[in-house]
DNA sequence: CAGGCACAGTGGTATATACAACTATCAGAG
DNA sequence: CTCTGATAGTTGTATATACCACTGTGCCTG
């Protein structure tokens, strides 16, 4: 088992967190399980009540326990509830779930964008844009298939980055300096067609979810525009409402 | 200027809160401005620093504020139009996507809940609930096929309304004095049944998209749970996303 | 004048403690 | 049998305290 160290340069609820997705990820605890108490997991681990009730909080807030007085804390059935409002890649979007994410790239390329690509993004058709094409999985198993075309002066020198194991969405951000604001999204239902039934593994006509989104970077500038499939029968897409502003 | 007393049923950190976000919302607190210190809080309305501190993270988690260590906490810069994803019933959906809704109800009823929907709702399974089954339709053709668990005090009274005219959602703000504040929704891709094919008159194993939502009035009480087949060639959802930003 | 250091103020982490509110269970009274 | 009350266990709220990490200011030294 792991232990919380005084020593370590991280905190120790954070290390707790960390410790607690394990268990989730791991499968030890499963949705719907009751977790240990705040007391039972600071004497647990040596930590005070408080700060054990630090990292489940913070988890709760994430969306992966939640709460019932007088009961206990339980694991989520459904993962994620604020968080994804908020502009994620897959990368992100799997950790948050509690999976582990993978990627192979099928391909990755320079070509002149045709027109519907070039009316998401704004440009003119035929101007040369970078365009992936990646398998994605979720510990280990294909879930998805996602084609990204990504248009800013300079792109082709996304051919030479690594992009298996690094996030597409956190090199632009990092190395390319070009922050992601917000995004537009679609979500379809359909069916699985031949080609990508093959490499998802799955029957042609099972269900699937079709996503189509353009990424804007600052002052509205489009960057990317991505169009996904998703196996219908192992991703759920969650989304959280607010009906009226809390401020005027 | 408001105080925070021992008595009130609200906890003070509630309390204060609401102080600030009435700060902020009367224009006291600009965005960018650098709030008083979480120990001057704690003196200035007579709780310890932990408490107004724990007020300020949930306005944080909120968005509303943003703290930067060793410098202070500050009023959040972002725009208040996150709230893009607006919460809407079927029929104002419809009516934004500038289409006529319509309703049949195919079966309104006080029954048990089972244990799924008690989960959701936060009640004891076997509960009574009100129960409704809907079919939605876009311009006179089947769109959909809703299923609403609603739970609160006095719910039987639902079954002496007219809901094939009114929308549910305005009916509950309105009539029952809930108020409707946010909604955590899942969408998944799959097929259409044999029992939905008929009443949407399209094919058995066509594409459909599944949503499940629980809908919250006040203090996070769950109020209805909802779960809709939409046909899939028919339907597109619409989400607008922004990324998590660090202001400064 | 330039650089460095001390200091005060801020949020960040962590503990110990106490009681309230709520839930489930079980024993006992009626 | 049913109802009541006690009880133990859970999360929820609240306090007091302590020290750490980081930031800005300004004084002091070189």
């Amino acid at each position: 088992m792991s232990t919380i160290v005084r020593k370590s340069p991280l905190p120790r609820y954070y290390q707790l967190k960390e410790i607690m997705r394990e268990k989730i990820r791991s499968g030890e605890w499963k949705p719907g399980d009751l977790i240990p108490s705040e007391r039972e997991l600071g004497e647990q681990y040596g930590i005070s009540r408080m700060t054990a009730r630090q990292a489940i909080t913070e988890l709760v807030n994430e969306g992966l326990f939640y709460r019932e007085q007088g009961k206990g804390t339980f694991v989520s059935r459904r993962k994620i509830t604020q968080q994804l409002i908020h502009l994620t890649g897959f990368t992100e979007d799997m950790k948050a779930r509690g999976q582990q994410p993978g990627t192979r790239v099928l391909s990755a390329e320079m070509r002149p964008a045709d027109e519907a690509v070039a009316e998401r993004l704004r440009i003119k058709p035929g101007l040369q844009i970078f365009r992936l094409h990646r398998l994605r999985l979720a510990d280990g198993e294909p879930l998805a298939i996602e084609v990204s075309h990504i248009s800013f002066i300079g792109c082709e020198k996304l051919l030479e980055e690594d992009l298996e194991h690094n996030s597409l969405y956190r090199l632009l951000e990092t190395k390319y300096g070009l922050p992601l604001v917000e995004a537009d999204q679609e979500l379809e239902a359909g069916l699985i067609g031949s080609e990508e039934a093959q490499y998802l593994k799955v029957p042609v006509g099972s269900p699937a979810l079709f996503t189509r989104r353009v990424t804007y970077t600052e002052r509205n500038q489009p960057i990317e525009y991505a169009s996904s499939v998703y196996c219908g029968n192992k991703y759920v897409f969650y989304t959280h409402m607010k009906r009226e502003q809390l401020l005027s």
